[in-house]
DNA sequence: ATAGATTAAATCGCATGCGACCTAGTTCAA
DNA sequence: TTGAACTAGGTCGCATGCGATTTAATCTAT
């Protein structure tokens, strides 16, 4: 008997206590946020926001991606990359423009400034790092985890 | 030797991989809008954001709560918190309303329609749950780890 | 008793995210 | 080869989130 295996959902609607620190979802999205609380001030230095820090991350990782390769890479639909990718180059971080052999596409380049933020970029990791009272061990199977659950759920979208 | 230990940072700035897929921060950021991705459907038919969705979950958990007391439950601000409350209430579901003890407070009730939701509701978990293909202990940890990871990241905001 | 500090919400501005739709370039099939 | 289907980006609207600021109510120390 007991709890939330009750699959029938009889009898007790009422009196489920429905935790919200039960809620794997609400672990996700609180730590998302505490990670952007702390993330704010580094990357503020740096002119970034978060999403623009994981875009230039991507950039760094591989220059010259189109607009689609770089949704591919951070998970990102082109309607909210093609506002982001604007803003940033008007901060001079990148330069878009057309492909050549395929009109359709826009490729998205570092300019020098975005190229040199790289270093500047280097404290970061290892900023955050010092905050996650963790051994690196446990950090990276909860990244990898988390990236597995990620993926299933994703795949449940297409699918 | 060897990768991100190099704690002097020196050397290799441009060529360290920077993997996207290595950092932790971007698999909770990922994995969060998953999880969005995966209730939308779901709280559509509700007639719920997920936000929304949050705010009711700590509303069933305890009724008449005020702003700031959702606010330390859901961990938003009450910038973010007042126009969210505002549409609910536009939406029917709560009732929003000064305290008469004291004046600044606003309480918010869940209307008849609020509490019926909840058994609207009961499918959610359950059917998020079919979508993780994971047993439940591995879940239960998760979450645990998270929330841990999350309060530590608070704390240092607050220190 | 009352001025100043504190507190709870609310307002404003900006940057995401994404669904729905649009546009222009490319491909494919008859 | 040419019109339909497809594809890559872009635009628009709406709902978060949050920093900065404001307003109104309460508290506090003199």
């Amino acid at each position: 008997m007991s709890d939330k295996g009750d699959i029938t959902g009889k009898g007790s609607v009422a009196d489920d206590p429905m935790r919200l620190g039960d809620f794997l979802c609400f672990a996700v999205y609180s730590a998302n946020h505490a990670f952007n609380r702390v993330y704010k001030p580094m990357l503020d230095r740096l002119g970034l926001t978060y999403p623009q820090y994981v875009v230039m991350v991507a950039l760094w990782e591989g220059d010259g991606l189109t607009v689609g390769q770089i949704g591919d890479r951070v998970l990102l639909e082109t309607n909210t990359l093609t506002p982001l990718l604007k803003r940033m180059e008007g901060s001079g971080l990148v330069q878009r423009s057309r492909c050549a052999e395929d009109e359709r596409q826009v490729r998205v380049k570092l300019t020098e400034k975005g190229r040199a933020l790289r270093a500047e970029a280097a404290i970061v990791p290892r900023e955050m790092g010092s905050c996650l009272e963790k051994d690196t061990a446990t950090l990276e199977r909860l990244t990898h985890e988390l990236t597995c659950l990620r993926d299933g759920l994703l795949a449940r979208i297409k699918a």
